[in-house]
DNA sequence: CCAAAGATCGTG
DNA sequence: ACGATCTTTGGG
């Protein structure tokens, strides 16, 4: 599988801050689909869903995930190559309020923005969102990268049924809002 | 047209 | 381990 540009995308966004909607985390896991190369990824297909990853990189990619949560992606290109990097959890670090009235009063705050579904929820996202320039502050935006790098632990991908041993999800290490691992029943 | 599979999450 | 919930996708 070809494709690492974008596990470099990857690996650069934890720390970094990423704001919706009027709240400001800090993210602390991701997963990185290599696109077209990569059969995991929902660009593996070039379908109407997908179209967005073989377009501009930094604008976002929504999709709706067992009918009821959203994912925030965030693409990173090249064009030809429609990888795109899962936003999988975060810190939340301004608009704590904010958060908690979206996701509910006994919420941890660790929890707040743990896992891909709950992150989207707690940045107030819609699909309304999908292919916002993800650089030019609007209501989706990424601040800037992280100040010093993080120390990173890599592992395989949560969910995911094919090429489910490559270890192309990075989080922080020893963080308390990164989820917990699940490997997809489908797997082989 | 229909069936099945989801890049999930909370509960038990 | 299981069910909620519904859109997208691929096969016939």
């Amino acid at each position: 599988m070809t494709g690492h540009e974008v596990v470099d995308h990857a690996r650069s966004l934890l720390g970094r801050s990423f704001r919706g909607h009027g709240v400001t985390l800090r993210i602390t896991e991701v997963e990185a689909y290599g696109g077209v190369n990569d059969p995991a990824s929902h660009a593996f297909s070039r379908t109407a869903r997908s179209e967005i990853m073989y377009g501009e990189p930094w604008r976002l990619y929504v999709y709706r995930s067992y009918g009821m949560h959203l994912c925030l992606n965030v693409v990173t290109g090249p064009t030809e190559q429609a990888a795109a990097v899962l936003v999988r959890s975060g810190e939340v670090l301004e608009g704590r309020e904010l958060a908690r009235l979206r996701r509910g009063p006994t919420v941890a705050d660790a929890n707040l923005a743990r896992g891909p579904g709950n992150l989207a929820r707690s940045l107030g996202a819609t699909m309304d969102d999908l292919g916002t320039y993800l650089l030019d502050g609007e209501a989706v935006w990424l601040g800037p990268a992280a100040a010093t790098a993080p120390d990173i632990t890599a592992g395989p991908r949560v969910g995911v049924s094919k090429a489910a041993d490559v270890p192309w999800r990075f989080w922080i290490t020893g963080d308390p809002t990164v989820s917990a691992y699940r490997r997809s029943p489908r797997a082989p």
